[in-house]
DNA sequence: TCCTTTTGTGAATACGTATTCACAACTATT
DNA sequence: AATAGTTGTGAATACGTATTCACAAAAGGA
């Protein structure tokens, strides 16, 4: 491996030296700084990173700790957060866990990196006072902790509501509800939006009609959808807590031969981007121009370069807005809800 | 920040016995070892895996240059691969770019990274040379280069020859072939392909129905899907380069009010997951067992743990199955081709 | 001409770890 | 009881860089 020592060996000057050429420190003569670059030139020398990084404490590198790529939501935030990062000279460490993050944790800490993002974080998540007291910067996105913590989300609480009154006012009263666990804040969040939609409507829930599990287990959602259609008294409308979940839960009642909108309305959260193709045109409820996870990295790396530590909280809660697509229509009727 | 020295101190010990115990050496005692583990504990002590690095010359991370994850074959390479080297216990630095890569190549060199998984190289990139003499171990996944290297590919080729010879049998003749620039390997031979089995068929290719472009621009592939149907004598089928072009070809046609097969057939290349949604149904060539980012992660690994360099290139060809959907029909048919 | 300041450079050190070497204290072998 | 081997530990060093300090040479001011 050739060193800065090399270097300065071959252009007769000191290894100070070089590492001053390499960092443009004024009063090196151009005389020297054109032999050590000639020499850089020659012995196509890169400086190690790692090394630099042990003395400078600072990697210039994030990590990012996000839900599965199989979910869109998070390939969207994920796509957003690498390439704002490398536009401003930072490098992605990325894993995507949901739990056993106490590892994972360890290895951010001992990676040194300069910030992190955090997308599966639990309510009352241990490892948050771990962070806290690690003193590294920090952001949540999507999901935060039950108290403090710096984070970028929807109000997920009103996007609930939002959808939830769109399928009440269709005619809907046998809504179904495919939720992940409530140990998140976005699906606890979520899940009380569409209670008191519910209850303010004074539209009673069937709890047979209610489904809480964890959506990333394979086949799980396509077991409930599949449940809810062979009931006797299957729902006019399926509720899903995220877009994710209604795409597979159309998948699986197509699959089963029925119709969308017509036999079944299905609405999702997020409005992921696959949701406006003409050929699923779900309904659900997000933000077409923001994206949670590029306003998570954007304010990371702002915290991350200001001189003095910010001593508030930040805490960012988005408006969703509804989109109404062809997977839901009025009950009874054939045709789709947007024309 | 608490370093093995504080460590030492604490337990009254030296600081290579604190190195001893982290590395689970031997010939420790195990009243020290104790002591040393509850310093440890009290002092909150994670090693600095920067400073290990710098020692060891390894960092335990594999860089992994993508495509965009807008498109969803990169989704589900990236998934798959960062999964892998998470659980065989490697880092992954990730970096979606597919142009001005020299940069992040120094970076990644800089980075000392233990390997390279690099999904966007050119035909003829001269990136190649810098990468096969920098000696980091380096697989080429979906893409390579002319010469050399070690790569996991599927025989695009060929893809492109069932899914032409598929379209031929349901008797289209005006074939559209939408494709990405092909000074890469993959969109080069799926060109040669195409260009093979309508020549095998005897059928003449009209060249207003073939564009060449790069699809990573936005509204690109839009632009030219509207293109073809504005034609005085539009295709009868449209065959795209990629499921992700097909996709927002598919999206483009129908938002003109087209509907597919029914007025046009369209098919892909990849086989990604969401071509098998019961609401998109995309007839494609690819492979449903095997994910070439992950075939490519575990040789990369397997290459870096190995004691001595392997002197051959490794060089990996997927033969790619035909997966008929309901975007394809017979000409001037009115239901879809699969049954 | 003498003193002060500026400019350019090298020697030395620090960052936090793993590892080699030396060595004392035991243990086993004769 | 003398020797050889083993075990546990600390001191010293290396990894490759940035940075501080010292200092010589050159430039400027009187």
């Amino acid at each position: 491996m050739v060193s800065s020592k090399d270097v300065a060996r071959l252009a007769g000057v000191s290894q100070s030296t070089v590492s001053r050429v390499l960092n443009h420190a004024p009063n090196v003569s151009p005389e020297t700084r054109q032999k050590v670059l000639s020499a850089i030139e020659q012995l196509q020398y890169t400086p190690n990173l790692i090394a630099r990084s042990l003395v400078t404490r600072s990697t210039k590198t994030i990590a990012l700790i996000s839900g599965t790529l199989r979910n869109g939501f998070f390939v969207e935030t994920t796509d957003a957060i690498v390439n704002y990062a490398t536009a401003r000279g930072y490098q992605t460490m990325v894993y995507f866990k949901e739990d056993g993050l106490d590892e994972v944790f360890d290895l951010v800490l001992g990676s040194k990196v300069d910030g992190l993002l955090l997308a599966t974080i639990e309510l009352d998540d241990p490892l948050w006072e771990k962070i806290d007291r690690s003193r590294i910067p920090c952001v949540f996105f999507n999901r935060k902790p039950r108290e403090g913590g710096n984070y970028v989300i929807f109000d997920n609480q009103l996007a609930a509501e939002l959808v939830a009154n769109h399928l009440l006012e269709l005619g809907h009263e046998r809504i179904a509800f495919l939720c992940g666990n409530t140990n998140v804040s976005t699906f606890h969040d979520r899940k009380v939006g569409f209670e008191k939609a519910m209850e303010a409507a004074g539209v009673k829930i069937d709890p047979a009609l209610v489904h809480v599990f964890d959506p990333k287990i394979p086949g799980e959602v396509e077991k409930y959808a599949r449940k809810l259609m062979h009931m006797a008294h299957p729902p006019s409308a399926i509720f899903c807590s995220t877009d994710m979940i209604a795409l597979l839960c159309m998948d699986a009642i197509m699959a089963m031969g029925y119709r969308i909108p017509e036999d079944v309305s299905v609405a999702g959260i997020d409005n992921i981007s696959i949701s406006a193709h003409q050929a699923i045109q779900l309904t659900s409820a997000g933000h077409a121009k923001f994206n949670l996870g590029e306003l998570a990295v954007e304010y990371l790396i702002e915290m991350i370069e200001q001189e003095e530590k910010p001593t508030e909280w930040k805490q960012i809660t988005l408006k969703p807005e509804l989109f109404v697509r062809r997977t839901t229509a009025r009950k009874g009727e054939r045709s789709g809800a947007s024309r």
